[in-house]
RNA sequence: CGGGGCGUAGCGCAGUCUGGUAGCGCAUCUGGUUUGGGACCAGAGGGUCGCAAGUUCGAAUCUUGCCGCCCCGACCA
C-alpha cells in the first residue's frame, strides 16, 4: 500500500480528551476517531489491526473446536422476557421500538440468541459438546465510557457458549476455553493471567484473564510464578484431559479485588512472590449451568432417555479492547510497537527522496518483491522530509522499516530497523527483501 | 445518577472576570530555498465563537434553557 493512496490522519498534538496513553496514541496514529461517548469509527490502520486481532482469536476459536456463526446486533424483547432479563438488565441495555412498535433492542451479550439457536437444532446428548461463537459488535450503555476503546460503548467481542449434557462435561468445554484464551493472548504479545474472578449474577466458575498494566480498571492480586507460565502449545489435544494442562495456572494465587483473600494470599504466596497490580480485563470465561437452559428449555435426551437441560458457559473477549491493551503493553515515547502477528502492516518502506529516479526505482523493486513473498508493506512514496517520515513511521509503530535513501544506494545497500528495539542494520539491495520476508515470516510462524 | 470541568478554524489553545464586531502555534494551499530524525522565507485560504431565547445601540464575553464532551464515584469485555 502506498501511503499517498491511503488514509491515515495522524496528530502532532496530543488532544486532550484522551488520558491513557493507547487512547492517545491510537488518535494520534490515526487508528481511531471519536464519534461519539464511547462510539468510536475505525480508520483504515486501526482496522487492520482489529482484524488482525480478530483472525487471531478466530484460529484458536477454531483450533480449540469452536464453531463460528453470526448472530445479528439487533434482537427481539420477546426472547429477553424468556430468560427473565429483559427487565432485570436494566439501563445498560439500548432498548429501541421499531416502525410496528415492537420493542427491540441492540444486543449486549448473546446468552438467550444462542440458547435459542441451539434448542431449535439439538434434541440428544450424542450431538454434544458444542461450542458456538460469533465476533460481532455489542453496546452496553455504559455509565461511563472512557479510556477510548478500553470501555468503549459499542464494542468488537468474541463470545462463545458452550453445551454440555453434564457438569463433568461442561467442565471440560471450560478447560477448552481456558488453554485457547491463554494461547490467543500470548500471540498477540500479551501475557495474560488467568485469575479467580466474580461471576457476578450470573453466578458459576468464573476466571478472568488479565493483563498486567498500570492503567488497569481492576485491583489485581497473584503470584509472580504466573507471569512467566509458558504457554500451552499449538499441537495441544483439545479432545483429550485438558487437565494436567491448565492445572499449573489455577495452583498459584490470582484473584480479582472482588474475590481476593487477604489471608490466603499471605499464607499461600512467599512475600517476594506476592504481585498486587491493576489490570485489564480482555477476557472473562463463565460456567453457568442450567440458568439460560432451564428457563428457556434448551434440553437433550441423556443416555437414560431423559429430557435434561444442558449445561451451558460462556465465554467472552474484548477484541477492540484488546487493540488498547496491546498498545499499553507495547509502547514508548515516540509511538506503538507492534508485534507482528497484529501489526498494521509488517514492514514500512520509506522512501527518503520521492521523486528521484534512482530511490523511486529501487522502492517498488523493493515494495514487489516484498509483497509476492507475502509481506504486508506500507510504502511511504510522499515527499515529506526525513524526520517527518521517521517520526510518522515510529508512531504508527511498523516491526520493521526499511530506509531507502541515495545515502545507502551508493554503496548498494539499503537499511533495516527494527521498531521493538531500535536497532539498525544495512543488507546488500539485492537481498533486503528475501532477509526481510524471511524475517517477518519467523516472526510470524511463532503460533 | 451525584460531584467537578470544558465547548472559539482539522489539532492544541488565548480572548470571557471588565460587552465594542475574533487571535496565536501547528496543520492546509501557492511560490521559492531546503532535503538522512517533526526545516526556512514570503504570501493565502479556512470561524453561524455548541444550539436557542433573552438583556443591550452592540454579545465569544452578561442571563436562562437545552445539547455535547471530559474527569472523579457506583457498573462492566
Amino acid at each position: 500500500m502506498r501511503l499517498s493512496q491511503f488514509y491515515l490522519p495522524v496528530l502532532k498534538e496530543t488532544p486532550s480528551e484522551a488520558q491513557i496513553v493507547s487512547h492517545q496514541l491510537m488518535l494520534r496514529a490515526g487508528m481511531i476517531r471519536q464519534e461519539g461517548a464511547g462510539i468510536y469509527a475505525w480508520l483504515p490502520l486501526g482496522f487492520r489491526v482489529l482484524k488482525k486481532i480478530e483472525q487471531i482469536v478466530r484460529e484458536e476459536q477454531d483450533r480449540a473446536g469452536a464453531v463460528e456463526l453470526l448472530m445479528p446486533t439487533i434482537q427481539q424483547a420477546d426472547l429477553w422476557r424468556e430468560s427473565n432479563r429483559y427487565d432485570a438488565y436494566g439501563k445498560e441495555m439500548l432498548r429501541i421500538e421499531d416502525r410496528g412498535g415492537r420493542e427491540m433492542l441492540f444486543g449486549p451479550t448473546n446468552e438467550e440468541m444462542i440458547t435459542e439457536i441451539f434448542r431449535a437444532g439439538v434434541r440428544s446428548y450424542k450431538d454434544l459438546p458444542k461450542i458456538l461463537y460469533h465476533i460481532q459488535w455489542k453496546f452496553r450503555d455504559e455509565i461511563r465510557p472512557r479510556f477510548g476503546v478500553m470501555r468503549g460503548r459499542e464494542f468488537l467481542m468474541k463470545d462463545s457458549y458452550s453445551f454440555d449434557v453434564n457438569k463433568d462435561e461442561g467442565a471440560k468445554s471450560y478447560n477448552r476455553m481456558f488453554v485457547a484464551y491463554l494461547r490467543t493472548f500470548a500471540r498477540m504479545g500479551l501475557k495474560a493471567i488467568p485469575m479467580r474472578a466474580d461471576s457476578g449474577p450470573i453466578g458459576g466458575d468464573s476466571h478472568e484473564f488479565i493483563v498486567l498494566a498500570e492503567t488497569g480498571e481492576s485491583e489485581v492480586y497473584c503470584d509472580r510464578r504466573l507471569v512467566d507460565m509458558p504457554t500451552p502449545p499449538a499441537d495441544t489435544d483439545f479432545s483429550g484431559d485438558l487437565t494436567p494442562t491448565i492445572s499449573p495456572f489455577l495452583e498459584p494465587y490470582a484473584a480479582t479485588e472482588e474475590k481476593h483473600d487477604a489471608a490466603e494470599f499471605e499464607q499461600s504466596v512467599t512475600e517476594a512472590d506476592r504481585v498486587s497490580a491493576r489490570g485489564i480485563e480482555v477476557g472473562h470465561i463463565f460456567f453457568f449451568g442450567t440458568k439460560y437452559s432451564e428457563p428457556m428449555k434448551a434440553v437433550v435426551a441423556n443416555p437414560d432417555g431423559k429430557e435434561t437441560p444442558v449445561e451451558m458457559g460462556s465465554y467472552g473477549i474484548g477484541v477492540s479492547r484488546l487493540l488498547g491493551a496491546i498498545i499499553e503493553a507495547h509502547h514508548d515515547d515516540d509511538g506503538c510497537k507492534w508485534p507482528m502477528t497484529v501489526a498494521p502492516y509488517h514492514v514500512g518502506l520509506i522512501n527518503m527522496r520521492a521523486g528521484d529516479e534512482r530511490t523511486d526505482a529501487a522502492c517498488e523493486t523493493l515494495l514487489k518483491a516484498l509483497e509476492a513473498a507475502g509481506v504486508e508493506v506500507l510504502y511511504d512514496d510522499t515527499p515529506a522530509r526525513a524526520g517527518e517520515k521517521f517520526a510518522r513511521m515510529d508512531l504508527i509503530g511498523l516491526p520493521l522499516q526499511v530506509i531507502v535513501g541515495p545515502r545507502g544506494l551508493d554503496d548498494n545497500v539499503v537499511e533495516i530497523k527494527s521498531r521493538a528495539d531500535g536497532e539498525r542494520r544495512e543488507a546488500p539491495l539485492g537481498e533486503a527483501a528475501a532477509m526481510i520476508a524471511a524475517e517477518v515470516h519467523a516472526a510470524l510462524a511463532v503460533k
